[in-house]
DNA sequence: GTCTATATTTGGATAGAC
DNA sequence: GTCTATCCAAATATAGAC
């Protein structure tokens, strides 16, 4: 009658609960893997079994979903205030190294923001809004400075998630691909500054 | 006695068989996802129950071993002739189309060679070597056109992945990542061509 | 080499008492 | 809202007969 399916503010303590378990699923999830949450481990984590998490969640499915939606909102939380420069290297600059060093803190977040890793698991319409956002505004950002053509917005994704990603599946806890930041950086900004002739 | 321990010319037959089973394993996990691979059904596919599949494989691991290293030769197999230009940007054009190509052919088989996504797997040692020589066949080719400097191939496998992660993740069957590939090379080149100086 | 039988563990989810 | 009890299904792996 309220709210939006699953959430409301007329039950505190119920939201809190429903953030405590949320919090312990992270601390699972990056022990076990994303695949490896288990209702019971979980529950009995937070002091109940299983079948008593169905009073928070419908299923596992809006589990990963609200830490989905979490974590792209930790995201936009933590990497929008990092972008103070005006200019256009040094915005690109902000952004690969705020969202790099927001990436590799937790590879398991990446992973469930940015792979499709889980089986089964499809975000649902609500969840994807918050992915859709931060995606919104760093297309914003990237038109601030002047970066608005065609395919330059992926490019430049791709570029960054590239480095990302290597350095996690082939270095992780390094900064092999991590030092490459501003070479990347510097060589899609001339590819920007060409094309403008 | 005589092997290294999983192959054997001697038993022809056994080696057909083991070849069955990992044909049939890669023809499940496309359709139940890598982590859904079950010996149960496995076997029942190709014919025989699932402990008899430990007559040809060790454990759950050594398959998804077989499916690895198999998934690494066919790459070299396929993208190395793919490669017949001489000049720069044409070696490298030709490299990231064929890769790409491959990749995208088979999202779940890159999936399980390029990132880590099975929980408790890790690829065994004479598994990984076949990946390492791929690595070192892009290597000698980047070389030929006097790509060597420190960093640069990273770079590029960096760059090439990340198209093909977004491609895969947020596109799957579009080309919208895809059609970015020769703008990639040409940004790539030009970089690479400036640091000349 | 293949089978049956089984050990052992685990999983998500539901029913219904309290 | 939490519990016990239970359903139902699945998992990998081993033992031992044939």
């Amino acid at each position: 009658m309220l709210g939006t399916a699953e959430k409301s503010t007329r039950a505190p303590r119920h939201e809190a609960t429903r953030q405590r378990i949320v919090d312990e699923a992270w601390r699972q999830v990056r022990q076990h893997g994303l695949a490896g949450l288990s209702l019971r481990r979980l529950g009995s984590s937070v002091g109940m079994r299983a079948p008593s998490l169905y009073s928070y969640f419908v299923s596992k499915s809006s589990i990963y979903d609200a830490m989905f939606a979490q974590g792209w909102a930790e995201c936009i939380a933590e990497v929008t205030p990092c972008v103070t420069a005006s200019d256009r290297r040094g915005v690109l600059r902000q952004l690969a190294r705020s969202f790099a060093a927001f990436s590799l803190r937790d590879p398991i977040r990446y992973q469930l923001m940015c792979q499709r890793v889980i089986p089964g698991y499809v975000p649902s319409p609500e969840a994807y809004a918050e992915a859709v956002e931060a995606l919104e505004l760093t297309i914003s950002r990237l038109r601030g400075v002047g970066i608005d053509g065609p395919g330059d917005v992926d490019l430049w994704t791709a570029l960054l998630t590239g480095l990302i990603d290597q350095q996690i599946a082939n270095d992780l806890g390094g900064e092999r691909w991590l030092r490459l930041i501003d070479d990347a950086v510097d060589m899609y900004v001339d590819r920007i500054d060409r094309r403008a002739k």
